[in-house]
DNA sequence: GGTTTCTATAACCATTTGGTTATATGTTAG
DNA sequence: CTAACATATAACCAAATGGTTATAGAAACC
């Protein structure tokens, strides 16, 4: 049996899914507005011109890049943000940011070598 | 004419672009090699296992998205991260972070005023 | 029980994406 | 000048994306 190691690391391919679900500007209003308040697929259809399916596909590329999660209510299903995975991806543009300082902080060392 | 008003705002487009650049493991990691040095391009095409018109063409989609900039140098391209955009890419997503504690604070100050 | 509502999914379509090979142009080196 | 190198771009292709309409199942309402 495979124990599944509950890796805070983020692999390739979950970052992949997670950026490609972000770069469309209906599935950041969802996330935003389930960040806001819990609600139900056929709620977050009303607000997007565009059908019920597309909305509920919208949902399905941000569940399965782990933004939101689905939890069944009667026959509706309520959509949660997953702030985690955002908080996760914002770190990783972090670490991107601090390459780009541990550069600078090395040019400027160099800097005062020669100085 | 049109004074182009230099806004700090990201539009909608804009971002579309940004994170789905992002959503690539070569352009990332291309962004993370230019975060640590200037490159050209046929020097990157030698790290990834595709043709130089490949990484020619990462390279365009994270140029169109600002992520990075080309200089030339006689008949080289010399590729630059452009760290700001990283750093707005980083910022909304805080922003997004910054909504889920803005509503836990609101379902907090609700608790402590129903005790 | 029948109707309505919410969800799920299939089938389809146009466009975009991410790769390829081939070719042309510009720049440097000898 | 010529050869080699770096870039650019066109034409092509398969797969993925983002939408549609149609259909079916499940849960709730009266």
């Amino acid at each position: 049996m495979v124990i599944e190691t509950p890796s805070l690391e983020l692999d390739d391919e979950e970052i992949d899914r997670i950026f490609q679900a972000l770069a469309d500007a209906t599935r950041r209003d969802i996330v935003l507005r389930t960040l806001r308040e819990e609600v139900s697929i056929s709620t977050l259809a009303e607000a997007y011109d565009m059908s019920f399916p597309a909305v509920h596909k919208h949902v399905a590329v941000l569940e399965r890049a782990g933004l939101v999660t689905k939890h069944p209510s009667g026959r509706e299903r309520i959509v949660r943000a997953a702030p985690e995975t955002i908080r996760r991806a914002q770190h990783l543009l972090a670490r991107y940011e601090q390459v780009w300082r541990d550069r600078i902080a090395r040019l400027d060392a160099l800097l005062a070598e020669d100085a």
